[in-house]
RNA sequence: GGGAGGUUAGCUCAGCGGUAGAGCGUCUGCUUUACACGCAGCAGGUCGCCGGUUCGAUCCCGGCACCUCCCACCA
């Protein structure tokens, strides 16, 4: 084993680690198994005068992490690289070249001598962008590497075109064609940008022949030179009489027709337009119509010609247009101009004004290639990644225009095209030779076309020449069609959907299943690179700087949806840190590894390892499944931010911490030692052998380090996930400890205490599998949250202790005495006003008929769980509040003697509650806002104890803490006791003699027999009539006082109870009471004297018989009560006077809970 | 003129019908023997605006605003 240097220099080794592997032959697919599937890629050829930009960089990191993958699957990669002619771009640079050396132009040298130029300049660069793209990691299998202007894809281009034009569709016609006078070359559509520019529209006036004027409006004055008529709409009634009639066309004296097409315009400019047909496409095609002369004006270097008049001839295009102003000017021929926006046609090269020009070019027809290659996405035999594109290219291919294939370069495939003197054209059959004469006069004399194709007319037979095609080479057999293109959505047009209509026509099959387009790499602040900003960002330096792992794993997690990526040095220097830190884990490992023997997880018994080493391993599976899904789905960021997350936080930051004990611990037998350092090692390898596509260098560096197997790495097993090492009851105990960790170092810090200072904790949770094994990593736990003991139990009691929910399990933290600073207060203040809000939301949820019905059951137990959870921490947070008098999850105790209500009818301790005073109120929307009215009410009114009766739009008495009311009814009634509470908000319970008085008042007062079920419903025949509650709330003075309460349904049929879907309520009215509320004649006073009586009456019987009285619950009755957070399942064994059910639970324990009854 | 995409934390971006996420940055503690390219922790968001559908909308539908980009021969 070797040892890592301390610093992380990538450059010592990364391109030893490419020589290797290149040498080694891993990037032929010879490398896989004879009978391997293959995995085929053919490189976006780089123009052979370029260098490698971050575009570049983009694509070939994408196709690389891919090819390296599959490769690792065991596929038949091959990746097939190559290098563009370019014609245009060469051969400008060539020339320009040429002009500053010598001072020569092409045509002073000739055309074989500069081709000679132009061959050996590529030949000298063609090396130089393939060494940058080997910088980049890019194992492509440079055997197969290919050329776009040799042999073998020269008879490619040769045998396309002879084939198009024995089908027909490749033909040469006169057109209007976009000119490019600076490049002196005919354009394709798609080299044209139009840019709207602010220009002017003029307005000139020619004479009518025989008196009067007519008004043209025009962009471009110097074009009207060439005009051969003026034209109006044959329905524009203004003109009607013009048509047929002749004008002069100043500054010419030429006379011209007025003619009538319906291609006018009538509303825009003046409704009369002039036809120029040689120098406007619009304009051609209405001369064609009307048989106009073609007098072209502007020649092909964008001068004016002898045909505008000797004294325009040899003027720039933009001269002859100020000259022509001004000459109108003069002949009083102007009438007026006005700003306008025109689309300028520029040359997407070197941005000249495109001049539309009629001339002879090559075409191919493409509508019928077009269709064919539409129909090879709409099959899904290509698919387009992210799949929006599709619809772009659909659009595209269905107004597709002809292409104009021809060029007036150089540098290039020349055209197998031969006329003779007669203007005969001869293309050979396909597969045959020049031709010795003309086929059609049998002349001997026959001149080649000069021109050469677009570059593009090679480019797009990519896929079907690397492989040698038109012959049936046995690359073309084994790896036609290839499996997926990667490529920015810049050249969807010019290049991917061209080879797609190469592919389908030629071959019958589309070149490639799946098309990823990505976005534009941008810069840091996302704005467009370019020299002028100075703002490009040079990949090799990058890769130099931070090193090609780093420039890789960057464009990998940037390159997201499609959208445009914000690339820049800041970033690459953040995920070189990634790579320096799965450096550093690997130094960290090295000696550990070594000290002994490892048991590797793979071979042994998953099952027999320790919950951490079993936690760390369904991580690594799950991350395994993650990247494999991802990249399948080409999402590589998803892939690489997997990667990230798992290995530095859950393995660096989570499993190596938690092991370090263990492998460091002196009394931890050797056993233990080397299964987990066999966990260690296999982690590492597999991570780093998931890394490997993305990173190809530094991983294999560290696998030498770690295994001696660095080389080897590139056709490693990929890993995948692994089924047998799921293991939930291990993740989750890990989670929870580590959840834990953080709540108990989060404390330390907001407390202001040493990180080291040792705390002691307790944790609430029912015992079960995770109590259990929670236990078991006590002291893992203690060490990594430095902690000085460790309770576990359902109930921890440590005196005035801090206490929180975390993970769903109950957090109790002693902090070392000090006073709260009312920062700590109003913090947890805050955060239990913010759980107060979510609970309250979540209660409406779920008192939400409609929810209740609906929604799926899932999602309502889901919400029913988030409310215990947040219930809980509403009560444990707020417990912290108040001290050690705090009446946490101990319950209420009593009034102390001495308060108002201790003084009023006592009885063997036990305190009851006087009637006071009557307040209605209409509505209150819930109980929380309720316990507020009274209480505000009660506080401005005197200090006196109130049994308050509201009288309220709903019910409004429900659970306890549970809030708002649990049936919707008008008309329901609630009555409550208001009494002092001097311990503050917090968690309180009813006393039980409450309950009981209550009971008796309502069955004294009605005659019905009302049931207790305690804590919290009124029952009559086991069916729900009201709900008890008690609310706690404090003033700004911090007294304290409570709501004792009582709510009753008062109106409602069992039939609308029913309807109203609930079967489990009961009303007074349904009771036969039927009494009248809210409309004055209530018998609010009777009920209340009852009440009141009952109330006030010394309570005689012993308490449990008291209860049994009105209980609905029998002993032994098996309730199953919530807490807010838990469900409590017993056997009900009574109650005590505080207020708790004490139930009987199967191991024999007895509980003490308050809650709701949901099931006896 | 037609079409597409975007608008979510200070920045760059994921996400997506059921309690808002990451990275970076900011802030606060830390020379804890793998790592200061680090460790620990906090803070930070009416998910552009207005309607609609839905039990429930950041997400679906319509409209608006602003920003990109592509296509296009109206002088």
């Amino acid at each position: 084993m070797k040892e890592l240097d301390k610093t992380f220099d990538p450059s010592t080794f990364e391109m030893r680690w490419y020589k290797a592997q290149e040498e080694a032959g891993f990037f032929r697919p010879e490398a896989a198994a004879p009978d391997a599937e293959p995995f085929t890629i053919v490189i976006p050829p780089p123009n052979v005068t370029g260098r490698l930009h971050v575009g570049h960089a983009l694509g070939r990191t994408l196709e690389d992490v891919l090819c390296r993958w599959r490769r690792m699957q065991g596929r038949a990669v091959l990746w097939v690289p190559g290098v563009d002619h370019a014609g245009i771009a060469t051969q400008m640079v060539v020339e320009r070249d040429l002009k500053e050396r010598t001072g020569k132009t092409r045509h002073d040298l000739g055309r074989e001598a500069f081709l000679a130029i132009c061959r050996e300049w590529a030949g000298s660069r063609r090396g130089d962008i393939l060494n940058q793209i080997r910088r980049l990691g890019a194992s492509c299998d440079f055997t197969r590497e290919y050329y776009t202007l040799d042999e073998t894809r020269s008879k490619a281009v040769r045998h396309v075109f002879t084939t198009l034009y024995k089908q027909g569709l490749a033909y040469r016609a006169e057109r209007m064609v976009n000119w490019c006078p600076s490049c002196a070359t005919v354009l394709s559509d798609l080299e044209v940008n139009h840019v709207e520019t602010s220009g002017h529209l003029w307005s000139i006036a020619y004479p009518v022949e025989g008196g009067g004027e007519v008004v043209v409006a025009t962009t471009r004055p110097e074009t009207m030179l060439g005009d051969t008529a003026v034209a109006v709409h044959p329905d524009d009634e203004r003109y009607t009489a013009l048509v047929g009639r002749r004008v002069t066309l100043p500054l010419t004296g030429r006379t011209i027709p007025v003619i009538a097409d319906a291609f006018v315009d009538p509303k825009f400019g003046t409704g009369v337009v002039k036809v120029t047909p040689a120098h406007d496409p619009n304009d051609f095609e209405a001369g064609r119509r009307h048989g106009l002369e073609l007098v072209t004006v502007i020649g092909f270097d964008g001068k004016m010609t002898k045909a505008a008049g000797d004294a325009y001839a040899g003027l720039d295009r933009a001269e002859a247009r100020k000259k022509v102003l001004r000459d109108l000017d003069a002949q009083g021929r102007r009438r007026g101009e006005k700003s306008h926006l025109v689309p300028l046609a520029r040359c997407q090269r070197c941005d000249t004004v495109v001049e539309p020009l009629v001339s002879i070019q090559w075409f191919v027809k493409i509508g019928p290639l077009a269709e064919k290659a539409v129909a090879a996405t709409d099959t899904g035999e290509t698919s387009f990644t992210p799949e929006l594109w599709k619809k772009t290219y659909d659009e595209w291919m269905k107004n597709i225009r002809d292409w104009c294939v021809s060029r007036q370069l150089w540098w290039g495939h020349e055209i197998p095209a031969w006329y003779c003197a007669d203007g005969h054209v001869n293309v050979p059959e396909p597969g045959a030779g020049d031709p010795a004469s003309c086929g059609t006069c049998g002349k001997r004399e026959l001149t080649r076309d000069p021109d050469v194709f677009d570059t593009w007319f090679s480019s797009w037979l990519m896929p079907l020449s690397v492989f040698g095609w038109p012959d049936e080479t046995p690359d073309f057999k084994r790896f036609y069609p290839t499996s997926v293109l990667v490529t920015g959505f810049d050249i969807l047009f010019f290049w991917v959907a061209r080879m797609v209509m190469a592919g389908t026509w030629f071959d019958g099959r589309a070149p490639f299943k799946d098309v990823v387009l990505h976005g534009l790499v941008r810069d840091e602040k996302g704005q467009k690179m370019s020299k002028t900003k100075g703002n490009v960002v040079d990949p090799l330096e990058m890769c130099d700087e931070f090193g090609a792992d780093a420039v890789r794993f960057t464009l990998a997690v940037l390159s997201g949806t499609g959208r445009d990526l914000p690339f820049g040095k800041g970033r690459v220097a953040g995920y070189r840190a990634f790579a320096t830190k799965v450096w550093n884990a690997t130094r960290f490992a090295l000696p550990l590894i070594a000290e002994g023997e490892c048991a590797d997880p793979q071979a042994a018994d998953f099952r027999a390892l320790s919950t951490v080493d079993r936690w760390i391993l369904a991580r690594l599976s799950e991350a395994a499944g993650r990247v494999n899904a991802s990249l399948e789905a080409y999402r590589f960021d998803e892939a690489a931010q997997a990667l990230y997350q798992f290995f530095w936080s859950e393995f660096c930051d989570g499993y190596v911490e938690m092991i370090k004990p263990v492998l460091r611990g002196a009394d931890v037998p050797e056993a233990g030692k080397a299964k987990t350092r066999g966990v260690l090692k296999r982690v590492l390898l597999d991570s780093l052998a998931l890394l490997h596509p993305f990173m190809p260098f530094v991983s294999c560096e560290i696998r030498e380090a770690l295994n001696g197997d660095g080389l080897r790495l590139a056709l490693a097993r990929f890993p995948e996930p692994r089924p047998e090492w799921k293991d939930d009851a291990a993740v989750e105990a890990v989670e929870t400890l580590r959840a834990v960790v953080t709540r108990v170092r989060n404390l330390r810090a907001e407390n202001g205490l040493a990180q080291t200072e040792a705390l002691a904790i307790g944790l609430e949770l029912p015992e079960g599998p995770l109590s259990r094994e929670l236990q078991r990593q006590v002291p893992l736990l203690s060490h990594l949250a430095r902690l000085k003991a460790v309770k576990i139990s359902s109930k921890v009691d440590i005196a005035g202790a801090f206490r929180d929910v975390v993970a769903g399990i109950g957090l109790v933290v002693e902090l070392p005495k000090k006073e709260m600073s009312s920062e700590d207060e109003e913090k947890i203040r805050k955060e239990v006003e913010k759980l107060r809000a979510e609970a309250e939301k979540i209660r409406s949820r779920l008192a939400d008929e409609s929810f209740l019905s609906r929604a799926p059951a899932s999602v309502v137990a889901k919400t029913k769980q988030q409310l215990e959870e947040i219930s809980e921490r509403i009560v444990r947070l707020s417990g912290n509040l108040v001290g050690d008098a705090g009446p946490v999850s101990g319950g209420a105790p009593l009034p102390p003697a001495g308060s108002p209500l201790g003084s009023l009818a006592p009885l063997g301790g036990r305190r009851f509650v006087r009637i006071h005073n009557v307040i209605l109120l209409a509505t209150a929307p819930s109980t929380n806002d309720f316990a507020k009215i009274i209480v505000e009410h009660a506080l401005a009114e005197s200090e006196e104890i109130r049994l308050t009766v509201i009288a309220a739009g709903e019910q409004t008495a429900g659970r306890g803490r549970a809030g708002r009311a649990w049936v919707p009814l008008p008309g329901a009634l609630a009555l409550s006791a208001i009494v002092p509470w001097p311990e503050g908000p917090g968690r309180v319970r009813l006393p039980i003699e409450t309950g009981i008085l209550l009971a008796r008042g309502l069955s004294a007062a009605f005659g019905i027999d009302v049931r207790l079920k305690w804590p919290n419903d009124l029952l009559v025949d086991r069916r729900k009539l009201g709900g008890l509650l008690i609310e706690a709330r404090s003033n700004d003075d911090g007294e304290g006082w409570a709501v004792i309460g009582i709510g009753l349904n008062v109106r409602g049929t069992r039939a609308d109870l029913d309807a109203r879907g609930l079967p489990g309520a009961t009303s007074l009215e349904a009771c036969g009471v039927a009494p009248t509320l809210l409309d004055g004649e209530t018998p609010l006073d009777e009920m209340l004297a009852i009440l009141d009586e009952g109330v006030g009456e010394p309570c005689a019987d012993p308490l449990p018989e008291a209860f049994a009285s009105v209980s609905a619950h029998a002993p032994g009755d098996l309730l199953t009560v919530t807490d807010g957070d838990r469900s409590h399942k017993g056997a009900f064994a009574g109650v005590t006077p505080e207020g708790f059910l004490r139930l009987a639970t199967e191991g024999g324990d007895e509980t003490l809970v308050s809650g709701d009854v949901v099931h006896f």
